[in-house]
DNA sequence: CGGACAAGCTGA
DNA sequence: CAGCTTGTCCGG
């Protein structure tokens, strides 16, 4: 289909003769011409199509807008396209296509440069954001602005104020209510809020509506979004339509929710930092455990001592390296008052349970001395040490070997310190005197029951507890793992949610072999600045990320990508290590422009920027 | 991604 | 040398 030619003033060629068509090929149609996106794996590059003629007759040609979701014919087949440029000049010699079918409308210019700053940021496709950024059904036509409505006053917050600086990091305990700082927010208008859970949001938007304020919770309410007001959602509201941006808001960004899995494994709060500070407007990141990335980022504003104190539960500390170190299994005597409920008050108020978590996570086993129940652990990596085959201890990290003696007592002999989820429910039983639930993260449905164990997927699956008991808080503490430590205590911040705050007799319980490490006293004083500034420090030192940036390289044809990126100034690269690279670099931007620059073999290759587990 | 086409391999 | 496989390139 091709529209009549030289019927409308202008032409899109720039004022070029319309006669560059070559002999015998007629001359090309003038109409208006678009760039697109295909949304195709592979193809990371735009393409320019027409507006048939047709469109311009039934108004259809309106709804070719920037963003607009479209069907284009790419070598033969149909796919769908984003409109990511209008009225462009195409280049010459091409002949166009008409595009074939119009979708709905979708992100704006800005989210599309956002999402393109992403893509480059997590070294993966435009069109994987812009996916995370359209609306799941097609939206021909925005619904009228929301009335303004008076944001309903609230109590002044003392972190209200930080609202108005372009970047803070509020620290509130797990037991504050949120709802007052994001009605702050809303007061500045259009706000932008990302919560890490679907559940969360739910709960937030329930409360928000009925302040009487307009909400739109993205991807559903797309639409709305777009049209204005308040708009809320998970991950994926980074990229989400904003009318009017006043102010970003990220809560609990220290959550690992807001990282994609899949790549590019974008992180939800680092895009609405760029995007706010693109927009101009204040962004606020808050959370109970503020991660090294946000304090390198903004001003870490601290909530009064005694108030954070009462929004944190007690923790109760069970050293396990009293007691009979060497028949003792996992469940020491002190637990038995616990799972009996013998703390309970006669007529106590709500039936809750307890919940015992058992991490599973990781492979590594944990030896603990038979002498002393000290942990065998490298004090160079802080890392459990692992028994080799010829009897030799060896640390996971450089391989570097001991011989099998405890740094404290001096005894030679070990124990391995493991259980299976099933035998530690029923010696769970056995000491409980009552029936304990098993609880998976694939189970349907959670019985009824007064003492629950799983693993940290317990935590996502009961509402609220009397209790947590991390029965081997252990293995958390010391996984192999970069940001172990910050997991850990995240994962504790989870827990304090289940129990609530010390003054409604929340109680956290952890059995340790390590009740000084620095993630449990910060629970203990309920203070996360006991953890974050010994942590920034170690990892200022050995250049990890905040203070570095890091993309995992592996697949079939790493070897060959690594080859290829060669060691260009600045940049390190560590390994192979079980057939995967790291590649490190001084920032995010210098790791994004090393991995752009390169390019890539054909084969699989997976590149993991800012990888969650190292 | 998937089609087009070129270069390389095989068998009568 | 036809007929097939494998690899590389490119799409408006």
């Amino acid at each position: 289909m091709t529209g009549p030619t030289g019927d409308q003033g202008r032409l899109p060629f720039g004022g070029e003769a319309p006669e560059v068509a070559t002999a015998g090929e007629p001359e090309p149609p003038a109409g208006r011409v678009v760039r697109v996106l295909p949304d195709i794996a592979a193809i990371d590059r735009t393409f320019d199509y027409l507006v048939p003629e047709a469109w311009e007759q039934d108004g259809r040609a309106d709804l070719v807008r920037v963003g607009s979701q479209v069907r284009i014919v790419l070598a033969g087949r149909r796919v769908g396209a984003w409109v990511v440029e209008v009225d462009v000049e195409p280049p010459q010699g091409v002949s166009l296509l008409p595009l074939a079918h119009l979708g709905g409308l979708g992100p704006d210019g800005d989210v599309i440069e956002l999402a393109r700053w992403a893509a480059h940021r997590w070294a993966g496709r435009t069109a994987a954001l812009l996916t995370t950024a359209s609306s799941a059904n097609r939206v021909r036509a925005l619904p009228a602005a929301p009335r303004a409505t008076p944001v309903p006053a609230g109590p002044t917050l003392w972190a209200e104020a930080a609202l108005d600086t372009p970047r803070s990091v509020v620290r509130l305990a797990p037991n504050s209510d949120i709802l007052p700082l994001v009605l702050a927010a809303a007061r500045r208008g259009d706000a932008l809020v990302v919560a890490p859970t679907h559940t969360m949001v739910g709960r937030l938007a329930a409360r928000l509506r009925r302040t009487g304020l307009p909400v739109s919770v993205v991807p559903r309410d797309w639409a709305g979004a777009a049209s204005g007001g308040l708009v809320l959602g998970a991950r994926a509201a980074a990229l989400a339509p904003v009318r009017d941006l006043a102010v970003v808001m990220v809560i609990d960004e220290h959550d690992e929710s807001l990282r994609e899995e899949r790549v590019p494994t974008w992180n939800a709060r680092d895009v609405a930092i760029e995007r706010a500070r693109r927009a101009g407007v204040p962004c606020m990141l808050t959370s109970p455990c503020p991660s090294l990335e946000a304090l390198a980022w903004g001003s870490e504003e601290v909530p009064p001592r005694s108030r954070e104190r009462a929004g944190w539960p007690v923790l109760d500390v069970i050293d396990r390296r009293d007691g009979d170190p060497v028949h003792g299994g996992l469940l020491g005597e002190a637990l038995a008052p616990i799972l009996r409920r013998d703390w309970e008050e006669p007529g106590a108020p709500a039936h809750l349970p307890v919940v015992c978590v058992l991490n599973r996570r990781g492979r590594s086993r944990l030896l603990a001395c038979v002498g002393c129940g000290e942990l065998a652990r490298c004090e160079e990596h802080r890392v459990p040490l692992t028994m080799a085959d010829d009897d030799v201890l060896e640390c996971p990290v450089d391989g570097g070997r001991r011989p099998v003696v405890c740094a404290e007592c001096g005894s030679t002999r070990f124990r391995n310190l493991r259980a299976g989820v099933t035998r530690v429910r029923e010696e769970l039983e056995a000491l409980a005197g009552r029936p304990v639930v098993e609880v998976t993260a694939d189970a349907d449905e959670v019985a009824d029951a007064d003492v629950y164990v799983g693993t940290e997927a317990v935590l996502h699956r009961v509402d609220r507890a009397a209790r947590v008991v991390f029965l081997e808080i252990d293995q958390e503490l010391l996984a192999p793992r970069m940001r172990a430590a910050e997991q850990a205590l995240a994962l504790l911040v989870r827990a304090a949610r289940l129990v609530g705050p010390r003054s409604a007799g929340g109680r956290l319980v952890v059995q340790t072999r390590q009740p000084g490490h620095e993630v449990l006293q910060a629970v203990l004083h309920a203070d996360p600045g006991r953890l974050a500034g010994p942590e920034a420090a170690r990892r200022q030192l050995l250049r990890l990320p905040p203070y570095s940036a890091m993309a995992q390289v592996s697949g079939a044809v790493a070897a060959e990508f690594i080859e290829r990126l060669g060691t260009p100034e600045g940049i390190d690269v560590l390994g192979p290590k079980d057939g995967s690279w790291l590649v490190r670099a001084s920032d995010p931007a210098a790791l994004a422009d090393t991995l752009a620059a390169v390019r890539r073999p054909p084969g699989r290759l997976r590149i993991e920027v800012d990888p969650a587990r190292i």
